[in-house]
RNA sequence: GCACGGGUAGCUCAAUGGUAGAGCAAACGGUUGAUAACCGUUAGGUUCCUGGUUCAAAUCCCGGCUCGUGCACCA
């Protein structure tokens, strides 16, 4: 046979390999330059609104890491979703610029430190370096194919947004929120500055763990048990970890339920400890158990207002009593000192027994710590130690490893610190933020109880932070009396400056500039002092709901629909965002909370650069393209930490490609298809109409998935489609009636009208995650199927249709599917064997049990073969036995289903490649079939040789 | 230390208390008219471990291991 017969084959501009380097760029510019967002947003702006609000990334690095990547895309899956659906459904980018860790970084390379400019100068350069950082992100972000408002972001040194978070400022003021206090709050020396509870992070640290004595005042002698009111030297002994707080120490805290033995010792007379921590302390001092004994045993209720003597300063030490007192380490004994412990603070405020905190900003001793004045507190320890030893109040002394609080940004150890901040007053509406969480869907639920309780604990929030780099607290203080100015209209005033000039006037204006030369205060003072500190930068992400959501018309207000954000935001952003809005609006600024966990490498470790695991999001999008990452975040569960690496990236890369060539396949077939020519659905064809059915299924559960946010189970399902319903199912059973049906055929129309209906539906549903392969499909897809629309993501997301519905087929086909199966393996034996090579060279007889399924078979015609893409195909009777006739090849059987192959009958068809009796007959096309014959001849176009 | 969540095939995910399933990857084979594409077959599991409830447990209960997260770590 030396010519070949020509067949439809398919014929399509859409590339088998994506190039994604290449063309996801090319079509992220056709975006941008189409205006394709923008268009989406005015063809959808009747919709519904459905906000999703962005958490600012923080601009201290010029590169996005794969968390930010992994939030920014579910971001976009979730808008690009709810836009095919015809939600009105913006999405304004934005970003954190101000802050302590962007000061630093900016520091870190000036010689001489923060001392050696002016704040003009130094917000200068952290403005420049948070402004350079935005770019590099912003390239990242728009790499990924988010879309958005990239024009115009938000940026939290607009001074727009300064004007507007001054604002809020105002309001809280009014409403009575804010308040100045001396308070011990965590403090870091290195930073210099104060810090609020997120901002704090526990880690080991070895510590000095010391055992002290406090003698009891002769003149409190009367106060103790009889048994020991003649004992000359009686001590409480307490246990600390930080030797240097002992200068601020004024108390010593017991527990009143607690009991306390008074101990008769050889070598520091009589001692006080917690009876139920006695012999752990005595062996901890080295004081043999059988020369000691106890005196008396007294509740310590009965001990309180004991005064003892500091053991070095000329300072009395009350006696208290704590429920905060606990028995499990040291010895019920608690060293109380109120200016460098939360629980002190309380007890001390309580005792009025005041506070004192001599360590300055940077940690050194002041001049109240008398003779340690001017060491650095942790560089004060080993004195402070040596120093109780000569007086022989030491005990005990060894190191102790125990977690400690650290400082997030740079890592190093905090003290707490008493000193003046601005604080907001949780307590004020802690009820009402309460309420508003309750109001919220947190997704997964855990979330509410997660921030409930946080809520519901926190302490008052210290907003002061001591540094250059952010919004001022906008503050005036009366020079003569040091009253604070804080009255809204004042603030306001404020605000308005910051508007036209942004946040820099405070440094570069006198107060009259903002007050007016002739304002005065209540009192009559005309002099005024500007407030130093500025606000934490938790309080600018805090405020977007006011400076971005309600400032922002298109955005049309809060409360907004989504936020989401890593849930470590839990006690960050959500919290912040919380607390402002319930303080404003008395309610909670989102609707629905939805959170991820963190990216792990596919070991499940932490990504850190010693460990070399760390994968970068453009070096992914270098190798595979944005998509294969797209396709990476819709495939995980990212309730939980999420894993990610090179096996799996090139796993994800293979799904991609098979997504990719079953949409090719389509597109192909599809090249002379005209939906005027479409096939009505009554004269389809059971497999057409059963595949059609399939893919409303499809749709009904994608649909759900994406409603839930469980982009994982999308992935999987459509996947699973791709590969078992159309690949290698539908497109491989279908192929003969594309390829060798004459073209204008109702057979082969009638698969192309399937083939459209499939195509239309699996282009929408790629949009959302794979937008990019979307929109190459679509521009590549015949002018005549896409009815005009320039993008795919002008689109609307497909709805099931019910007319495709036919539950009975479904049970149908699927019974011929593990017909199938059986078929399959039958003739793969023959295979295996060198039996046959292609399953057409193949005859299949099949004996069934189910005599239903018998008829079922039956009914099915000359379809049957097609099915099993063999060249023939036959259903025995009953009484019929399976064939051990001549060519018989293999069998097998399952379930009541017997599959004989036998060699096919007939000589093989030059142009379809079945074997059949009829292939010969005719004298005109003596190589061909009937059915080829027909076909060529109706297509006019025969005996073309193939190049 | 306390609380919550997770642990199913190499990977990503399924399984109203009723024979543990998909896809991918692997191995082997076919096709050469989806061709750096496509099709088939095979293999792969003590469902983290130990007890218990039950006719029946991946699923419910007790205890433990492990990973993660949060809280507490205060002296």
């Amino acid at each position: 046979m030396s010519e070949k017969y020509s067949v439809n084959l398919p014929q399509t501009s859409f590339p088998m390999k994506a190039n994604s380097a290449v063309r996801e760029v090319e079509i992220q510019k056709m975006w941008e330059e189409d205006k394709i967002y923008e268009q989406s947003l005015e063809k959808r702006k009747d919709g519904a609104k459905f906000v999703l609000h962005d958490g600012p990334p923080y601009l201290s690095s010029n590169k996005i890491h794969i968390g930010t990547a992994l939030n920014k895309i579910l971001k976009d899956i979730v808008t690009k979703y709810k836009a095919l659906q015809g939600y009105y459904a913006p999405y304004v980018p934005g970003y954190d610029s101000h802050g302590l860790p962007i000061e630093n970084a900016v520091l870190k390379d000036v010689k001489g430190g923060r001392n050696s400019m002016t704040p003009i100068e130094l917000r200068r350069r952290c403005r420049d370096f948070a402004l350079s950082n935005l770019k590099g992100q912003e390239t990242n972000f728009k790499r990924l194919g988010v879309w958005g408002d990239w024009e115009h972001p938000y940026i939290t040194l607009d001074s727009k947004f300064e004007a507007a978070q001054i604002r809020v400022f105002a309001k809280m003021a009014a409403a009575g929120y804010l308040y100045k206090g001396l308070k011990p709050i965590t403090w870091c020396p290195n930073c210099e500055t104060a810090l609020a509870e997120a901002e704090v992070e526990y880690g080991d640290h070895v510590s000095e763990s010391i055992y002290v004595k406090f003698a009891v005042k002769p003149e409190s002698l009367a106060k103790l048990p009889e048994a020991v009111r003649n004992e000359s030297d009686v001590s409480f002994v307490i246990w600390t970890t930080t030797p240097w707080t002992l200068p601020a120490n004024l108390g010593v805290a017991l527990h009143p339920d607690f009991n306390y033995d008074f101990v008769k010792t050889a070598e520091h007379g009589v001692i006080v400890v917690a009876e139920a921590l006695r012999n752990s302390v005595l062996k901890a001092c080295g004081i043999d158990e059988s020369t000691a004994s106890v005196l008396a045993t007294e509740k310590g209720s009965s001990l309180e207002y004991i005064e003892c003597v500091h053991p070095f300063v000329q300072r009395t030490s009350l006696v208290m009593v704590g429920d905060h007192v606990t028995a499990d380490t040291g010895t019920g004994c608690v060293h109380t000192a109120p200016g460098h412990g939360p629980e002190d603070f309380l007890l001390g405020n309580k005792y009025k027994i005041g506070v004192l905190s001599p360590v300055d900003g940077r940690g050194f001793f002041t001049e109240e710590a008398g003779q340690f004045a001017g060491l650095r507190y942790d560089k004060a320890n080993q004195p402070i130690l040596d120093h109780l030893s000569e007086l022989g109040k030491l005990l005990a002394h060894s190191k102790v490893t125990h977690s400690y609080p650290h400082c997030w940004r740079c890592k190093k150890p905090l003290i707490f610190r008493a000193t003046e901040q601005w604080f907001a007053s949780v307590d004020g509406f802690r009820k009402q933020a309460l309420k508003a969480i309750d109001t919220v869907e947190w997704i997964p639920a855990s979330g509410k109880n997660r921030i409930f309780a946080m809520v519901e604990k926190r302490a008052d929030w210290c907003i002061s932070r001591q540094r250059s780099w952010g919004v001022p607290i906008p503050v005036f203080y009366s020079r003569k009396t040091g009253k604070p100015l804080l009255r809204e209209d004042v603030i306001r005033k404020v605000a308005d400056v910051f508007e036209v000039e942004g946040s820099d006037a405070w440094w570069e204006r006198e107060p009259s500039y903002f007050l007016g030369t002739d304002f005065k205060d209540e009192e009559g003072e005309s002099e005024f002092d500007k407030e130093t500190d500025i606000m934490d930068v938790w309080f600018d992400s805090g405020v977007t709901h006011s400076s971005v959501v309600d400032a922002r018309p298109e955005l049309r207000g809060t409360p907004c629909e989504l936020y989401l954000e890593g849930s470590d935001q839990h006690r960050g952003w959500f919290q912040s965002s919380l607390l402002t809005s319930v303080a404003l609006h008395d309610r909670a600024p989102y609707k629905t909370v939805l959170t991820h966990g963190f990216v792990v490498d596919e070991t499940g470790r932490k990504m850190s650069k010693s460990v070399g695991n760390v994968v970068e999001p453009d070096e992914v999008i270098k190798q595979y393209g944005a998509d294969v990452l797209r396709l990476w975040v819709a495939s995980v569960n990212y309730t939980d930490d999420v894993p990610i690496g090179k096996n799996m990236l090139a796993q994800l890369a293979e799904v991609y490609r098979k997504l990719r060539n079953t949409v090719r396949y389509m597109l192909g077939n599809l090249h002379d298809f005209d939906p005027k020519d479409a096939v009505k659905y009554e004269d389809l064809t059971g497999i057409d109409k059963f595949i059609l059915h399939r893919l409303q299924d499809l749709v009904v559960r994608v649909r759900e998935d994406f409603d839930k946010y469980e982009f994982f189970k999308y992935y999987q399902l459509l996947q699973n489609f791709c590969v078992v319903d159309l690949s290698s199912f539908y497109f491989d059973i279908v192929k003969d009636r594309l390829y060798t049906s004459s073209k204008r055929s109702v057979s082969r129309r009638a698969v192309q009208t399937t083939l459209n209906e499939l195509l239309q539906v699996l282009v929408r549903l790629l949009v959302p995650v794979t937008p990019h392969l979307a929109e190459d499909i679509w521009q590549n897809m015949p002018e005549l199927l896409k009815g005009n629309e320039r993008s795919v993501l002008l689109t609307d997301f497909p709805v099931e249709r019910k007319e495709y519905l036919d539950a009975e087929l479904d049970n149908f086909w699927k019974d011929l599917i593990t017909v199938r199966v059986v078929v399959n393996k039958a003739l793969e034996q023959a295979r295996g064997a060198r039996k046959i090579g292609s399953s057409l060279e193949a005859k299949v007889l099949l004996k069934l049990d189910d005599a239903k399924l018998a008829e079922k078979l039956l009914s099915l015609n000359q379809e049957l073969n097609g099915l099993f893409i063999t060249s023939q195909a036959t259903v025995l009777a009953q009484n019929e036995a399976l064939s051990t006739e001549e060519g018989h090849l293999s069998d097998a059987s399952e379930s009541g289903i017997n599959v004989a192959v036998l060699q096919a009958s007939g000589t093989k068809c030059a142009r379809c490649w079945k074997y059949s009796l009829e292939v010969g007959e005719n004298a005109e096309y003596p190589e061909l079939c009937n059915a080829c014959r027909e076909a060529v001849i109706a297509d006019g176009a025969f005996c073309s040789s193939r190049t």
